[in-house]
DNA sequence: ATTAAATGCCACTTGCATGTAGTATTTTAC
DNA sequence: GTAAAATACTACATGCAAGTGGCATTTAAT
């Protein structure tokens, strides 16, 4: 159950890119506008880029602006890129590798829980938290 | 929306202590039991005496053994004590203090599962987990 | 008394996520 | 064509959680 610092700025910067879903956002600008570190925020969105949930548009004048549909871009697909499945999914005692044949028993009463945050994840995309994580 | 492998180590320790409520551990015999480094679970259980939910034994033949009721130690104190906290209620965007007047879109997407989440760590306790945690 | 088996304390090491720096590349403005 | 403003790449630095090691202390068995 662990969700990255990483995964929270790319929260904000994408919450904040949707706010425009046309606009071609500069890391600068984009740095101006939520509480990231510039460099660390470019190399994020380059990744972001190559996770295909944005578009990178290089050179003078360039920047970055959503690939897809941001109603079609849901924050699990975005922590899952990160993260990892396994970071929200993984087993709760933070085994590896479970070899149970029947689930012991905090598995049961986990699952629940844990089936609520995957819900959540899966179904809130973008468009849902348009303008979340403005700068303070 | 954090919870680290200490805490796990945790939740693993004591759910297999609470397999024998009135039995005294000792960090050798548990090491065999659950997978976590000796040393390491060395000092989580003198942390964990020190918080209050063991009590530590010492001397020849000594150990740990529960100081409280198991159906009285809720998974959310251990939380909070180990992680504090933040680690669960905390901003998913990561902020470490929000000054919206009105909660952003975010917020209220998460709120409900945040809740969930806390929920269920306040109202299962290690009687509920006995014998969790076993080694694979 | 001596030894053995346990916890307690403190400092160090390691691994990994986070953050920073330098430089190359791309494209537009002039 | 040159400079400016943007992204891309790669390597290095930093901070913190996780893990290890040495030795002191406590207590029971002998
Ligand atoms: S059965 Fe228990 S140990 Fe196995 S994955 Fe589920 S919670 Fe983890
Ligand atoms: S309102 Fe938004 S930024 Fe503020 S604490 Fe809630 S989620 Fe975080």
């Amino acid at each position: 159950m662990n969700l990255s610092k990483t995964s929270k700025y790319a929260f904000r910067v994408l919450g904040q890119m949707a706010k425009n879903e046309k606009e071609l956002y500069s890391a600068q600008q984009l740095h101006k506008e939520i509480d990231v570190p510039e460099r660390y925020l470019r190399r994020l969105l380059t990744d972001l880029s190559k996770y295909g949930f944005i578009k990178s548009i290089q050179g003078r004048q360039g920047g970055f602006a959503f690939a897809r549909d941001i109603s079609k871009i849901f924050l699990i697909e975005i922590v899952v890129a990160i993260d990892g499945l396994d970071s929200i999914d993984g087993c709760i005692l933070g085994y590896d590798s479970c070899a149970f044949d029947h689930a012991c028993p905090m598995h049961n009463i986990w699952e629940e829980t844990k089936r609520k945050v995957i819900e959540t994840l899966t179904k809130t995309s973008l468009k849902d938290i348009q303008n979340a994580g403005l700068k303070l």
